[in-house]
DNA sequence: AGAAAAATTTGAATCGATTCAAAAATTCTG
DNA sequence: CAGAATTTTTGAATCGATTCAAATTTTTCT
């Protein structure tokens, strides 16, 4: 491989000189610069190796987006919330000529050390090494979704106030008997909390998940219901036969609150199936927007959780060199036709 | 910044000792381990800089896609079309270990050398600048949707192939009167090409657009239709009103071929605002499948490209140094509901 | 205990550039 | 044309590590 040296030296010049060619073209007198040109034409050399460069002045010129679970780069790329919140990431990135990195959620924190980047956006919880690598790395941060203490910068929607106003929806419009499904943040069977069973937090899964939970439980509260009296099937979101189970052991429920949109539009599905109408005999309300609860018939009512501007601050605060702030976003319903009053 | 020679001096130890420590601890004796990591610790020292390793073994772990239009980061993500292909070069990023850097399209020449990454996706036919910069800096790349000449690789797709088969339904069909929806690569008004006005092949667009074009023709030129004859109307893809404008200027055509599946479906949106029956009426048949054209209604008949399969391959032959390989995929038709027999 | 074998540690070489103070060459001034 | 001012060019220092042959130390064996 040809070095910037090499062709100083066959120039006959320096390699400061040969660098102020690429670099600083004017500063080197017309005659010697078409003189190293040649020599670098002659030797195949194709200007100075980025490397060299990045070594000097440390700049990746780029910021890696993590997805919040065990994605890869391709299931990553697929997933309609993701990529909303890429985009937010990705606006800022053009805004300052930065690239962006996409890589699997699972990186362990030695694989973060030699991450070749100026800045992370983390949204794993439970993934405290990748931060803990990161800080003693000294990039520049922020975590996403949940809260990693007060000396980490995050971004947040206030999931708490999301589930309650999912479920304050169906509760203004008279319904009474629910049905929750909840989230499961890997693959895996589903499992079903029965009413009144043990219902410990942990129940519902991840930081938000547990927010939602009490967001619902908030709301029920409002109006004397109990939650622990709710059936409660908890999913993986490609769980497809999550939605029948959750039918089968909710008899009588008019409303069903899903955790997860794609789990929202499978329950509609499964009751369509089942000649249960939407929104006439059951209404469903989701959590988290993206296209496919819009465009599928009924449109399902969910939660729109600002996954473009929760990208877009937190890309933001990383190309700001970091910031401790806590942004915490507030969500809002977005009511569509598969919600509406009980068949009285 | 603490550095590993620092980190090296402050334990008594020389410095290829403590890169050891952290790279083959098995290869140093405990006691000497303990100290070094001990002093380490005392400096804040987070591991080695992955800049120095990078600058030793040169390997970035990442490739870099280019859209094959002049979006930035965050429209190149949005683009449903875009975000299959990324998916398959995600698919193999995976299976590799490598991490993907998406791009802005418009990358300049003099950017590309500075790109740090181990190889790269290009897939505008304009930018030849890009591609000279690649084979300089000797980066393993290939070309996607375009040919470069025998000695770059690529990966396509016989859009001639495509465009005959979709051209050939619609015969197949019984349509006899048709009106041509073809591609403009950039923002700006569409325009009208009349029949038997001067019809270079300039005008239907870029490279694969013209071998979609040259497609139509041979289907048409089977059944002794001069394609001369046929109204066209070249839009870019987000145009909203060029679909309203083709139906003005092709009455009496019973089918109409997209060269754009976006554009498809606005033509199909469009023929029903105007009481236009999709099939019944009119039958519409686009080029390249995303999610929308199956889940609106009706569902849009059109040419299924592999995007995926194309960032596959084109990833592959990257990864594997690069490759001076051809491959050309083969289009098939997807039949959905736009597409029936003409009204006798 | 002494020699041979094995394990550990060292330190020079390498990766590929940029930068900037100082030296050298050129141009300008009176 | 000497001396000052300006423009060019040089070359040492820097960025942060890894690698591996050679030197040293430790362990093993007789």
């Amino acid at each position: 491989m040809v070095r910037l040296i090499d062709v100083a030296k066959k120039a006959g010049v320096s390699h400061g000189t040969a660098s102020n060619v690429f670099n600083n073209p004017d500063k080197v007198r017309p005659a010697l610069r078409e003189r190293v040109k040649e020599a670098a034409a002659a030797m195949g050399y194709g200007g100075p190796d980025p490397k060299g460069k990045l070594l000097r002045d440390g700049k990746f010129n780029a910021i890696a987006v993590m997805p919040p679970i065990d994605f890869g780069v391709c299931d990553a790329i697929a997933n309609p919330l993701l990529n909303k919140f890429f985009q937010g990431v990705g606006k800022v990135c053009d805004a300052h000529g930065k690239n962006m990195l996409i890589t699997p959620g699972a990186l362990r924190g030695s694989d973060i050390s030699g991450a070749l980047v100026d800045g992370i956006i983390f949204s794993r919880p439970d993934q405290l090494e990748q931060i803990e690598a990161a800080i003693m790395r000294q990039i520049p941060f922020v975590v996403v979704d949940f809260d990693a203490g007060p000396a980490i910068g995050s971004v947040r929607v206030d999931a708490r106030l999301g589930g309650y106003l999912a479920a304050k929806h169906l509760i203004d419009l008279g319904h009474r008997k629910f049905a929750i499904m909840s989230f499961l943040r890997e693959v895996g069977p589903f499992r079903l909390h029965e009413p009144n069973s043990d219902r410990s937090l942990e129940a519902a899964g991840a930081q938000t998940d547990q927010e939602k939970y009490l967001g619902y439980r908030d709301a029920f509260d409002e109006v004397g219901l109990n939650i622990d009296d709710v059936p409660m099937v908890q999913a993986y979101a490609g769980d497809k036969l999550a939605p029948a189970y959750l039918l089968d052991h909710a008899p009588g429920a008019t409303a069903v609150l899903s955790m997860a949109i794609m789990q929202a539009i499978g329950v509609v599905e499964e009751a369509q199936r089942r000649g249960i109408s939407v929104p006439d005999e059951l209404s469903v309300v989701g959590y988290n927007d993206i296209d496919e609860a819009r465009t599928c018939n009924p449109g399902v009512t969910t939660i729109d959780t600002l996954a473009f501007e929760k990208g877009h601050r937190a890309a933001e605060m990383v190309l700001s060199g970091g910031s401790t702030a806590h942004v915490v976003l507030t969500p809002s319903l977005t009511v569509r036709r598969s919600s509406a009053r009980p068949r009285v």
